[in-house]
Parts: structure tokens; sequence; C-alpha cells
DNA sequence: TGTATTACATAAGAATCTTATGTATCTTTG
DNA sequence: CAAAGATACATAAGATTCTTATGTAATACA
């Protein structure tokens, strides 16, 4: 079972910064693969939304971003600014209490 | 504080349907009204929204209307189906899953 | 050697929302 | 009593954010 798109809606920005926030820093492909093995397949970053992601939080100045070669193969490091540790947070406790609100709306049981 | 709108995204259709269920029948003026209390206005559905994901609802036979006069004002009745009600538990049952995913990977305690 | 995986990226189209606009009735208040 | 605010419906243009499709290229594996 993997949830249906709609749901994720909006997170995408917010899963990706805690996880630079997790790991100082991460590549494209990495993120993609860390999000799909920590949720068993449940959420599944496509390409498509990440990379278009990314660059939106660079342009925001939220991570700066390190080039590497693997043998011939470029390889994008994503690491978070001063700006975005900060965001990060605001980030994560807005969702945090939109879950509390959510849980309250539709009457759920915490686990 | 209201949520930043990209949040609220993909889980309105979930929020009409759980009020439908614990209503009976309510009507969208209604609807945007008794989110914005239940949320303490962090929760404000706009009609550009709701109208829409009413008239979706209804030609996905998941809600039944009534039209109602109060004095010469009419006033649009909504009602789950059958099938609306399947669906909201169905709904309401993922949103609780994700949320718990969503905790785990934001690395949110539980308040 | 060809298929899968790793790794980047962009673009067209779909879905869902905001903002703006429109119509009309009813209620409150200066 | 007139104007402003609230009630109640609806649609449309534009913005945002995603999916799906496509492209390039190197590496790994069978």
């Amino acid at each position: 079972m993997n949830y249906s798109s709609e749901l994720i809606k909006g997170t995408l920005k917010t899963i990706v910064l805690k996880l630079l926030a997790n790991n100082k820093r991460m590549y494209g492909y990495e993120i993609t693969q860390t999000v799909k093995e920590l949720t068993l397949d449940k959420i599944q970053i496509t390409e498509g939304a990440l990379y278009p992601t990314l660059h939106a939080l660079e342009s925001d100045g939220l991570v700066t971003t390190e080039i590497e070669f693997i043998g011939k193969r470029v390889r994008k490091y994503y690491r978070l600014s001063p700006e975005g540790k900060a965001k990060t947070k605001e980030k994560v406790n807005e969702f945090a209490d939109f879950m509390n609100t959510m849980k309250f709306l539709l009457d759920i049981k915490t686990a």
C-alpha cells in the first residue's frame, strides 16, 4: 500500500529538509532511496518532483551544493544553510501542529 | 497562525467526507464555518476550493444532494451515500497511516 | 552484451488550490 | 432606511505542485 499521491503533496519540501538536517549532506538519488527505505515503500519520491524541489531550495538559499565525481559520473550533494536549518524547524513544527489539528478534526485515535 | 496552504492540499476531500459522516447532512457554507470554528481559524476552506470539491464528490456518487429554500435563498445540502461512508473510512484510515509514517520520518514526538 | 541501476535533468500535462469575480438574499447598525 | 456585513451559491483565470514521459550518460551485473 502506498499513499494516494495527493496526500504527499505539500510535504515533500519538509521531508527533504528534515533528511538533510539528519544527514549533513545528501544527493538527489540518495534522498529518493532513503525515503523509500525508511517508509517501507509507502512514500516514493519521483525524480520529476524531487529535482525541481531541490533546485527551488537552492535558489531560496536554504541549501548549498557541492559537485563531486564518482569515476566519470557526476553527483550533486546538498547541504542545509543556516537559514535552511531554521526553516526546517519551522516546517517540522508547522507540520506537527497541522497533524494535531487533523487528528482532532478526523477524530483519529493515536496508535 | 494558519497553515501554509500547501499543507492542506490533498486533505480537503477527507475533511469534508468526515464532517458529513459526523453530521448527517451539511451545506457548503456551513462546512466552511464549521471547519473554521473547530480549528480555531487555523484551517479556512475557501469557497473556490470547496464547491468544486463538493461537485466532484457528487459526480463520483459519494454524496447526494437536497435543495431547500430558506425564504427565497437557496441552500444545497450534502449527505453521504453508502459508497461515501465506505470511502470516508478508507480516506481517514489512509490519512492516519500517513500521519504515523510522517511522524516517524520527521521524528516528531506525540504531544 | 544487453539489462538494471545509478545519477542527473527538463517538459508536457493533470490535479488541486488561491484569488477574483459574479449574483442574490438577509441582517444589522449608524 | 441605506449601507455594510453576513449568508449562500457558483465559475474562471492563474499559481503551484505533482505525475508521467523523455533524454543523457556512466556503471554494475548476469
